[in-house]
DNA sequence: GTTCCAGTTTGATTTCGGTCAAGGATCGTA
DNA sequence: TACGATCCTTGACCGAAATCAAACTGGAAC
């Protein structure tokens, strides 16, 4: 994940917060807020770690906190009482997670890698963004963007073969995973690393491990893509993965 | 629908605006807008008839209209080229359609009954809500519900078998279709009428029309429900439907 | 009433993906 | 480098839902 603070500017020191070194300063909803602004914020948030596995957020529970993704990855996940799992949505780095202006956490979040957040109290946050419309408008962008890509997510799911359910789940990733740094557009990934085991693909595209592992071994032995660890995934024929997306 | 507008006010005949007798101004994004802002809002928009099945937004079209739902019920779908299709969302009265803040549409919107709608053109109506906090936060509660339920579905669209499915469809329509005026909350509705023909309860579901109809007939002969019409539904056993719904 | 027709139901058959079971690869730890 | 645990792959089989096909139903128009 490339660096892209702004030029370093001068500040007196009382002022000086860890938002100023924050490398999604600039993408996450605090972007365009100023001094004394970044402060009143700073002052109620503090940075955590969440380690690989360790849950965040769970599913149904008073919702207590919110926060920024700093680094790393983590899933959203509704399951039922017989154990099923749902993965319905991921969020990267400068991505908003938690539920703002409701009672009660719809999903669970936990973390796919080492990660790194940024969190709030709920009632903080709330009493926060409605005085600042800037960052509920910046919130509300999100928002909206983030419904839009999981109804989008909702046909592969509810419409789309084994087949075409990997073929879209790897060209979604080639994208998502590319170089999203401050550069200009690098385009779609070539190259990555999976945040995700098997069972999380499976559980991210309804479907059984089983099915996912033999769909990749398909892809493998058509030559549409190699798989030179687990979780890495490099694309040898896109048009082919396009053609087999539907 | 039970008409629920505040106590009739005096106003000024010239201020007088056809949002002073909407039958979802106090529940649609502008409960709460007073005059002038109600009116400067009332001027930029008008109602629109849309007759069940007739398209209101094409999906991947450019974003130039967003709406409040009046009446009627509208489905938001995706598509893909060859022609099967998902229902990504469900619009009651009240509800708010369309993408503000984007340059295009993610899904189709077309009317399941026929319907009323407050239509506006969209950089119009995205100027005013940036003056209007009060609105951007209304719209901003809204996306967060909206991205909930949406999330919540994809639990049965992944996951869960085709009577498991079915059941969770009758239960959340059940709730959905309660009669949601003004007055206390009425609870799930025992009879309610589905806007949903087979082939579009089908699209909700990810399943097929055959797999509906075989779902339907058994729950019928099991003594679930009562099918008194096409469209008709009585639950004769929650329970059983709550069991089924696993 | 009769006809027509879209929408729905029912039946026969197929197939895709799930389930069950076993074996293999990879990684962290000692 | 050996061990163990976890994750992944592969195979055999099964079953739920899709597909293909045909018959039925209930309004709308005449």
């Amino acid at each position: 994940m490339r660096d892209c603070r702004r030029p370093f500017r001068l500040v007196e020191p009382e002022r000086m917060s860890a938002c100023d070194t924050c490398i999604v300063r600039n993408r996450a909803i605090c972007a365009g807020l100023e001094h004394p602004e970044i402060t009143a914020l700073s002052a109620m948030g503090r940075r955590r770690s969440v380690s690989a596995g360790e849950p965040l957020i769970w599913e149904d529970d008073d919702s207590l906190l919110v926060a920024n993704v700093i680094e790393g990855v983590l899933k959203l996940t509704t399951s039922t009482a017989d154990g099923r799992e749902q993965i319905v949505g991921v969020a990267y780095p400068s991505d908003f997670i938690g539920r703002p202006f409701g009672q009660t956490s719809a999903a669970s979040v936990v973390a796919l890698t080492d990660a790194r957040v940024c969190v709030f109290a709920r009632n903080d946050f709330d009493r926060f963004a409605r005085e600042h419309p800037e960052l509920e408008h910046k919130l509300l962008e999100r928002t909206l963007a983030e419904l839009d890509r999981t109804r989008a997510w909702m046909m592969p799911l509810g419409r789309k073969s084994a087949p075409e359910k990997i073929a879209t789940f790897l060209l979604d990733m080639s994208e998502r995973l590319a170089d999203n740094g401050c550069m200009a557009h690098t385009g779609p990934a070539r190259n990555f690393t999976l945040p995700f085991s098997r069972q999380q693909v499976a559980d991210l595209l309804g479907l059984t491990i089983e099915t996912v592992s033999r769909q990749f071994t398909k892809l493998k032995a058509d030559g549409v893509v190699a798989l030179p660890g687990r979780r890495d995934v490099e694309i040898l024929d896109r048009s082919a993965l396009e053609m087999l997306a539907g």
